[in-house]
DNA sequence: AAATATGTCTACAATGTCTGTAGAGTTTTG
DNA sequence: CAAAACTCTACAGACATTGTAGACATATTT
C-alpha cells in the first residue's frame, strides 16, 4: 500500500511544506534530517520534479522547492508518481482497463467490479489529502503533547 | 494494492460461493475453471484454510468448502491472510504500531498520521464487503448485459 | 575565467518478494 | 489395498525495491 520510497518522498515534501516558501532547500539537509540515504532521496526527488511537484536550481543558493502550495499537492499525485498506477493488475487500471489472462470476462468478473469499488474509494481519499494536512496533523500533534494548544498566531 | 495471489484467491472464493453450499470443490476443477495455474492455488487454497476461511477434505470425495456463509466473510480477511498486514512499514501497522528506522518521533510524524488515516478508511472499505457481494456483482452485470433484469424468486 | 556548490544522469548491485513448479507424503473412501 | 484427493517442503526464475558509485552538467561567486 505504501512503499518506503513513498514514505521518504512525503517526509522530504512535508519538510519542504513547513519551511518557508521562497527558500530552496539541499537535498543533504533533507537527507539528514528525515534520516534518508542521500543517493536515493536524490533519485526521488528527480522523480518528483519531473512529475511536476518539485522545481530545482542547481548551483550555489540552489535546492528544491514545491511547485505548488502544500494544499494543492494531493498525495494520490504523489504515490502516482513515484509507484506507477496503484492496481498492479491490468483488469483494474484506473484509466483503461484491460483484460488479464485470467480474467474470463472483463464486464462481469465479480472480483474486479468489487475491487475497482475499493480502487475508487481509495483513490478519493487520497486526492482529499495534501501536504499541507501533513503538516497540519503533525503540528496538531505537537501541541496537544505539550498541552498548550496554540491558537494565537 | 491487489496482488495475483489475491485475485486468484477471491477468484477460486467466488467461485466456491456460487456452488452449492452442501457440496465440496477440487482444487483441480477450480484452477480450470478460474485459469489458475494448479500448484500455486493449491498453496492459496491451504493458506485460506489455515486462516480459517476454507474446511477441507483428503481423500474420494473430498475437496474444499467455506468455512462460512460468503456473506461473512470479508475482503480484509482474505487479503490479511495472503498478503499480511496492509501497511508494510512498522510505523502503519493496524495493531502494535512500532517506530520505523526512519521516523523521528511516532506521535508527531505528519506522514504517518495522514496515512494512517488512509490505511483507516482502506480497511473500512474491505470490512463492509464479502464473497457475497463478489457473487451478486457478477450477477447483476450478467443480467444488465442480457437485458433482462430478473426480480422473480 | 576559475573555483565551488549544487543538481543530473547512468549504471550497477544486493536483497527481497512474487509467481510458479516438482515431487514425495498423508489421509480418506471404497 | 488402491485410487482419489489434499499436504508439505523445497526450490527456482523473474521482477521490483532499495541502495550505492561516480562521472557530468549547471549556476553562482569571486
Amino acid at each position: 500500500m505504501i512503499s518506503r520510497k513513498t514514505k521518504y518522498a512525503l517526509q522530504a515534501l512535508g519538510c519542504l511544506a513547513e519551511g518557508a516558501a521562497g527558500e530552496p532547500m539541499l537535498i543533504a539537509d533533507l537527507a539528514e534530517r528525515e534520516r534518508i540515504p542521500r543517493k536515493y532521496l536524490e533519485a526521488i526527488l528527480v522523480a518528483l520534479r519531473k512529475g511536476g511537484v518539485l522545481t530545482s536550481r542547481a548551483g550555489r543558493g540552489g535546492g528544491y522547492q514545491l511547485a505548488a502550495p502544500p494544499a494543492e499537492i494531493t498525495l494520490a499525485r504523489v504515490i502516482t508518481i513515484l509507484d506507477g498506477d496503484l492496481a498492479p493488475l491490468p483488469c483494474l487500471a484506473g484509466d483503461a482497463p484491460a483484460r488479464c489472462d485470467e480474467c474470463g470476462d472483463l464486464d462481469t468478473c465479480g472480483t474486479r467490479l468489487v475491487m475497482a469499488e475499493v480502487m475508487r474509494t481509495l483513490n478519493a481519499t487520497l486526492e482529499g489529502l495534501t501536504l499541507a494536512d501533513i503538516v497540519a496533523r503533525s503540528r496538531e500533534a505537537r501541541e496537544r503533547r505539550r498541552g498548550t494548544p496554540d491558537f494565537s498566531i
